[in-house]
DNA sequence: ATAATAGTTGACCAAGTGGTCAACTAAATT
DNA sequence: AATTTAGTTGACCACTTGGTCAACTATTAT
């Protein structure tokens, strides 16, 4: 009953490209309410404070991502291909992002967590959790590969930790020169690193 | 003559520590200018603005780091020596700020660097330019392991871009999860992205 | 000594900030 | 139709922000 509302929705869509495209420190609440065409009572209806509508979408953009992550990470695909496929969607979708609206923005929880943490607890909470079921999927693959024989990673968690830090900073490295480009030999690297020269070349 | 000051050096490191604790978004001319013990009217004598006193003091943080590295990654010491060292030291610091204030804070320009593009274009050259020396280090010392035979490494460029982002996002991590120890491993990653197996268990 | 120079001070301003609130409006329940 | 509930509105507040300025002070050269 009572009246219904998308005010939270775009709220939290407001607050996810502000956030992206700038940064969290330098986005006002008043931008979040101008961009998202609510007025600031409502802000305050739904949420209490800047981190909690980036807590709330941070939420919801993971709600939305997570089937495609299964399906891309789903055990019927050979493990070294999950790893591909990931590496190239990510290229794809900042190769699309260049050009629908010019910049390549990266990976949001990356720089966003390196941004907030030390300061808004809640929130890289929030960032360390997400960031960490990543990492499981990437974890998780390699475990498979090196059970198939397909690769040579008994200790899969360091590779894993490896393969998270080299693609999060190619990531962060294509925001910062704005340029897709850069990603373009992110799965030759991970594969690189888990010691595999065959398959890098397979159509995406 | 007139007056003698030291309030333009105080005023870059107070930017230099608030940016590097927290961010630049978060981080208010007034805050720098109690942090440096100067009135607003003196931060104006020096600096046009918060973009402004942040690329001086870049500059400053880069002309005393030069001769380090100019040390570090000196041609008489072996290549996979100086990468090692490069890592090593990075660690230690790393280290050594968690000791001191208890904050992992990773590499100020990579973290400043993702989160000021789009925005700011001075001061993201800036960063830009200096994250580029960063990177010739690394390609020269790649480039001298392949020339004295110790790695097979023909593209030395592109070894180097899979080193730098490999660090960096190691680095980005330590500072997300407040961990020193994630970077204990980074001299064996990257002498493993090299396709050494060998000189990783040297001493520091 | 004095004048020129280099730097300091703190009051001041307009604009923007986070945050509140009582009155209002639209939908659903009865 | 009446009531309850969910959401909206925009004015309002105290405070902080970036930025300016004329008056002031300490140093150095002459």
């Amino acid at each position: 009953m009572g009246r219904v509302s998308d005010a939270k929705r775009k709220l939290m869509e407001a607050v996810t490209e502000l956030i992206w495209h700038g940064s969290y420190g330098g986005t006002t609440i008043d931008q979040i309410c101008v961009k998202a065409g609510v007025n600031k009572g409502s802000f305050y209806y739904f949420f209490e404070s800047k981190s909690d509508v980036a807590v709330a979408a941070l939420d919801a953009t993971w709600l939305q991502k997570q089937p495609e992550l299964d399906a891309l990470f789903s055990p019927t695909v050979p493990p070294l291909e999950r790893l591909r496929n990931f590496c190239n969607r990510g290229y794809e979708m900042q190769k699309e992002m260049k050009c629908h609206c010019g910049c390549v923005l990266g990976c949001p929880l990356f720089t966003l967590g390196a941004e907030v943490c030390n300061q808004e607890v809640k929130l890289h909470n929030k960032i360390k959790d997400l960031l960490g079921r990543y990492h499981t999927y990437i974890e998780s693959a390699i475990r498979d590969a090196h059970a198939q024989g397909l690769i040579h990673a008994p200790d899969a968690a360091a590779k894993a930790r490896m393969i998270f830090a080299y693609s999060e900073g190619l990531m962060t490295q294509a925001r910062i020169l704005n340029d897709a480009e850069v990603l373009g030999e992110m799965a030759e690297g991970v594969l690189g690193i888990l010691g595999t020269k065959s398959l890098t070349r397979k159509a995406a």
